[in-house]
DNA sequence: ACATATAGTTGATTATGTCAACTATATATT
DNA sequence: AATATATAGTTGACATAATCAACTATATGT
């Protein structure tokens, strides 16, 4: 297990080389946003209420870091911030039509690319490829809350 | 195939954000390295003869930044550039005793980050997902290749 | 020998993030 | 109810890392 935990590591290396640095940025800039930008982005519709504090984790920046992205992102109007309802501490953020529009182009970019790749595959790869990567990102979210990996982010 | 693809493209910025963004940096932090030094280095290791370009490339960013990237890793000793014996205007990047082993201890982090996930999976499971992810970026690479993607980085 | 292409560097600037101090709201304690 | 403390988010000053455009230096084609 050693080994496979080594080459493992290689492969995901290799993975943030492909999609990451050289694949992700560049399919962004046509429409530019910055990668803290578009993990904010993200974040904003994955989340049901999205708050700062999900944004700084989902972009792994401090919370003042999260300030001024979406700062940016509401300059640009892809996102909108309010005042939560129920803590008036909290600030929900949203994203503009606009915004969400821009995060599916950039996500089907994304995925036209596997889908490129997917069809060079053979079905039987292509199928065990997402149940055991699925399965991998399972594992690795329970063992990081297991780890008490999800600490609340502070300013360090 | 599309719906695999969307799955697939979901899983990959899954794994960017998890080993991306939250994981690799923080990793990298207690070795006071940027991101871009670290694929530098990665990149200074890979290749046996590696060029700015191959930097630039490799870190995705312009080939000034690469300069940039170089000198910052030469003042810290762990790099080492000089001038190609065939080719006067290009410069071969090399890595000291220093950056090899800061490498190396870095990457090892990522490694037991995976063992700890591998280890709470299924053995099947580990098996499979080796086997496809290889696969699958082994594709990605020849598509890429195909796709003529591989174009020289210039100043815009 | 001269024009053009390629590899890399540099000065000025921009982009993005941090830190520490701050405001504002909420919660606990007496 | 008054006060202390915790939490969420923002802001000014600053650091870092990248870009762009202009540059130097070497190589190659005619």
């Amino acid at each position: 297990m050693e080994r496979q935990a080594g080459q493992l590591a290689g492969l995901v290396e290799d993975v943030m080389h492909y999609f990451g640095a050289q694949g992700m940025e560049e399919e962004c800039c046509g429409e530019k946003i910055s990668s803290g930008e578009f993990r904010a982005l993200r974040a904003a519709l994955c989340h049901d209420v999205c708050t700062m504090q999900h944004i700084a984790k989902s972009a792994a920046v401090t919370k003042s870091g999260a300030t001024r992205i979406i700062a940016r992102l509401e300059d640009k109007g892809l996102a909108h911030r309010e005042q939560d309802q129920q803590d008036g501490r909290v600030c929900c953020v949203t994203l503009t039509e606009d915004g969400q529009s821009l995060l599916h182009r950039i996500e089907d970019q994304l995925k036209n690319k596997m889908l490129v790749i997917l069809a060079a595959m053979d079905p039987a790869m292509r199928k065990i490829l997402i149940i055991s990567l699925k399965s991998f990102l399972q594992t690795a979210q329970d063992k990081k809350i297991i780890n008490g990996y999800n600490v609340d982010i502070v300013n360090k």
